[in-house]
DNA sequence: TTATAATTTCAGTAATCTCTGAAAATTAAG
DNA sequence: CTTAATTTTCAGAGATTACTGAAATTATAA
């Protein structure tokens, strides 16, 4: 592996991580790697680079491919693939949760509809759909929200986050005001606001 | 497997789907079982249950104890160890957050620490560096964000969650009246609120 | 204590997943 | 077209992970 040993630590750690990650370690080593790279590289370049076998590395970069993670190109006078990793932090972002939303969670939530179609017979039945139901209902409010949150721009996002759990103190100003709601013209004074809004 | 339909293929999916989330065949199906039994089983109704030997059994509840997804109890008379999924499912959600972030992703962000100590020698290191230094800024961001609102209690989560994207609009709105901030007597009209508000 | 029930460990086997090299398929140039 | 370069496929070898049964350990009751 004719790496330095920054960029190496980076590919090895991902290769690792990989399992916890549900992708193999080549998958995990062959993104890292073009992760850090400022130009995009060819297969060979990769199988070099990584010590795999060439094929390996093709069902790799398939792989990848799969999950949007990255990008094909051709360089002017080589007919040879080229691939690089989008630098957008942020769109990475959304394409991995878009990605493992898809792979990780929507069959499940398709199976827990189908089990609450049923009329259930008997107890142990009618109990278990109940708990499948408490499930489904916080599982799709968790990725509806995720779905929504991951549409902001960069921007929006970053500050959302920054705000943290600031925001969970605007809904408790909220509560104070009374849950049903002001009056509409009501006025509500800034000074009445947390201090970061 | 002497389950009822029902229970059977929410046992069978979560088995399925155990790869894909990294734990393996029998832990899901444990966990699964778990989940949609009333009564608190033991080991050997598990192993009869899913037709496992008793030491898989063993294993499993182990590996479902270290994500600290089962609870442990004993009935009276009966010197067996009882096993049960917590019932509420916030707080199951919160659990599988915290180990999620410990085993997936604090690993990461410590090794991306640690390289962004170094000082890059050469262009492609530097490179590489500032590549690190886009992932750690955002997967720290992410993942604090997420630890805060996990922190949560259940009642404000569901309401920020069903809120989703509207606290965006709020942010959207607060730009309009200037980024610099409001002065801090200047009243806000709730009128002006966007209609969530 | 001792005896017995229950649980865990672990070496070996089974099953699954990963990776390679060779062959087939695809693509582009001549 | 034909040829050469490149990529993909896939059968089988290799490596890893999962699972079992037997033995060891631990815990409880007598």
């Amino acid at each position: 592996m004719n790496l330095t040993p920054l960029a190496q630590s980076f590919v090895l750690h991902f290769g690792e991580m990989g399992s916890r990650w549900g992708i193999n370690r080549t998958v995990g080593q062959i993104y890292a790697l073009l992760f850090v790279s400022e130009k995009p590289l060819n297969a060979d370049e990769i199988a070099e680079a990584l010590a795999f076998s060439r094929s390996n590395v093709s069902m790799g970069l398939k792989e990848l491919d799969s999950w949007r993670l990255v990008r094909l190109q051709h360089l002017p006078g080589d007919r040879r693939e080229y691939f690089s990793a989008p630098e957008d932090v942020w769109a990475i972002f959304r394409t991995l949760a878009d990605e493992r939303r898809k792979r990780e969670i929507d069959p499940t939530l398709s199976m827990l509809r189908d089990a609450l179609l049923v009329t259930p017979t008997n107890a142990p039945d009618a109990f278990a759909q109940k708990r499948m139901g408490d499930m489904h209902e916080l599982v799709e409010l968790v990725t509806d929200w995720m779905a929504d949150v991951q549409r902001l721009d960069e921007q929006t996002l970053r500050q959302l986050m920054k705000l943290g759990a600031k925001a969970q103190k605007f809904l408790e100003f909220k509560e104070k005001l009374g849950l049903g709601g002001r009056k509409a013209a009501e006025p509500l004074l800034s000074s009445q606001l947390p201090a970061e809004f």
